[in-house]
DNA sequence: AACTATTTATAAGA
DNA sequence: TTCTTATAAATAGTT
């Protein structure tokens, strides 16, 4: 922007690459400040230079809250309705696991008889890799099922509480009433399928609620 | 700072202000990228304009990531007496979110800065895939601490209904109970320090296709 | 850290 | 909204 316009791409030079990190960092941050001041908006920046030290910026001095409303805006995650009577896989989870086991067939059969097969070097790497991929995914969706197990469990046993009147907020302290208690409660009739919260809703949900959504 | 100077303080037409919001937020934005490329800085940026609308950049493409390390390096766990309120990190978690972020960075810079470099097609892929294996990882630890999480909030519930005699193993099923009390799984358990990370262990370095870029 | 020659950003108007 | 343009600001390279 002076003395000549300048390539968008990295200063290799280290002197001069902190140089302008400082300026531009600077220059950055007082944008930020204006366009809160001037627009009456809400601004969060964070910096890590190359060297890892964070710099950071709210303008309304608050990043927690920041990141708390991003989070909130987000949206979240859906995770699959828990279906605590079933511990059993999902449909899904059963079609990985079928995979798996036809996968660790195939690579018994060619590592165990000595690879005879036209099979090269490399496609015998690339079925394991894809093996690994898809035993994390099975990972991922025995995980999940068991999210949404707990969290069905936690209700029930919220709710029994509750309905014996034997919530003790002390013992929990108060960012956990929070969540606990935000749990829907009426009947204790157990309705596994419709249970509405996700795991987000816990902590990514507190007292913040900028009533948005553009 | 055009056609007079401004008075650094809100524009009360909301007309002005809007557009106002509109270029600058613009302008703050192409900053953080160009600060970003010719510094080697990771920058994040949240906007939330005067109406509560969300704007973000993550000049890494990952926001989440970002935030994490952003809390990391605070080094800011508010505590009150329970472990259940924060769903912290594992170390490893934050490892693995270093890389992926290291990984998207230098996918961002091969495809985006025009892929001058001389990496072969087959070791884009490569570190795509080696990309999304991460990111499943990171998938999975997250899974785990929000399991832990919940188990522990479980204990706490069952232990507040049992002392307090109130516990009916009729209401929940044999079955049920038994599985929450059960210890986990055991599950296909990745160790990620064990995975390849050279491109070489992916294709070896045998034939495969020439690869060539350019 | 200051200094400028230039490039950028942008306020106001169309 | 988008463009134009006069002018304020930012900043790359230098001292």
């Amino acid at each position: 922007m002076a003395r000549g316009k300048v390539q968008m791409s990295r200063i290799e030079n280290p002197v001069h690459r902190q140089v302008t990190f400082c300026k531009r960092r600077n220059g950055l941050m007082k944008k930020a400040r204006e366009l809160s001041v001037r627009c009456s908006a809400d601004v969060g920046i964070i910096i890590f230079s190359g060297q890892g030290k964070l710099y950071e910026l709210a303008t309304n001095g608050n990043m927690e809250g920041l990141i708390e409303n991003y989070k909130n805006a987000c949206g979240e995650t859906g995770s699959n309705g828990g279906e605590l009577n079933q511990p059993q896989e999902s449909e899904e989870a059963l079609m990985i696991n079928k995979e798996i086991n036809l996968m660790q067939k195939g690579l018994r059969f060619m590592y165990g008889d000595k690879a005879s097969e036209n099979m090269t070097l490399d496609e015998m790497h690339a079925l394991e890799r894809n093996l690994e991929m898809k035993m994390m995914l099975h990972e991922i969706e025995s995980l999940k099922n068991k999210e949404g197990i707990l969290k069905a469990a936690n209700e029930i046993l919220q709710e029994k509480i509750e309905q014996n009147g034997l919530f003790d907020a002390a013992q929990f302290g108060a960012h956990q009433v929070g969540y606990f208690s935000e749990a829907p409660q009426a009947h204790f009739t157990p309705d596994y399928t419709s249970y509405p919260l996700t795991l987000d809703d816990y902590y990514g949900n507190s007292h913040h609620n900028n009533g948005d959504v553009g």
